[in-house]
DNA sequence: GTAGCTGCAAACTCTTTGCAACTCT
DNA sequence: AGAGTTGCAAAGAGTTTGCAGCTAC
């Protein structure tokens, strides 16, 4: 059983084959996936799965806060396992997600919340650009 | 003639009686309503106006960048004038919107995307948080 | 055995669009 | 006059859900 199994039946869930079939698509993604592309990576794994079984998982897997639900401004859900934190940079060009880490930024983040009177539960950061041209 | 409806004639659209009532609504709100709120609110001065025209005339100002769409993982569009540039801090337990503006925070984000080798050209920050109680 | 999970299809929510009538300029 | 705009209703996209049958424990 894998962590990330171990993880799921920790918090109660059964674990049937098609979840297995999602967890290790989101394990070996390298992207950041949309519920059409975990569907259709998991149809090559288990060919009856259904899109309604993705959907579900993928909610539960928010829950259990082992997934992070992107919308990044296309009218559709992204995800993307949690393991290290950092953010994106979108490529306006391309599509191409950037991800990113930067100390300074986490530093800032939390003092302008406890600036504002708040605890920092969560935040979002998106940066969009186009790539420098060299000279 | 206001200084809105200028720039949107401008840019060639016709200034008709709805577009005025929904640049009304936007320039007195001071949240950031959602395409109903602004539809719910526009009915009051114009009740035959239509949620199409909503949504048609909010996408207009969006291209125009005179306003911003906003998904604040809720499941629909927010809207806000562009006036000057700020970010929010979410109340997760009132859903209140806070403003914000942080000039280091500028800097460091023109910085990050310049070191991954990109022009910074749009970006979104949100902080999700908890009011810190007084002791 | 049974609580929980699944696939299917229908339903839902938010948003967009085709069209005929209407209205700014 | 004519291009652009509107309201309406229908269609679209993404997502959720009721239900009967199935499965992990």
């Amino acid at each position: 059983m894998t962590e990330l199994e171990q993880r799921c039946v920790d918090a109660g869930l059964k674990m049937t084959g098609q979840r297995r079939v999602i967890l290790e698509v989101l394990g070996s993604a390298k992207d950041h996936p949309s519920v059409e592309d975990v569907y259709e990576r998991a149809k090559k794994l288990d060919k009856s799965i259904s899109i309604a079984t993705v959907y579900r998982t993928l909610g539960l897997l928010d829950e259990l806060d082992l997934v992070t639900r992107h919308e990044f401004q296309e009218g559709y859900s992204r995800y993307e396992l949690n393991q290290d934190h950092h953010h994106h940079l979108v490529d306006l060009e391309t599509g191409k997600v950037i991800e990113f880490q930067n100390e300074e930024l986490e530093l800032l983040k939390i003092k302008i919340a406890e600036e504002l009177g708040y605890e920092l539960v969560d935040h979002r950061l998106e940066l969009y650009g186009k790539k420098l041209k060299k000279k």
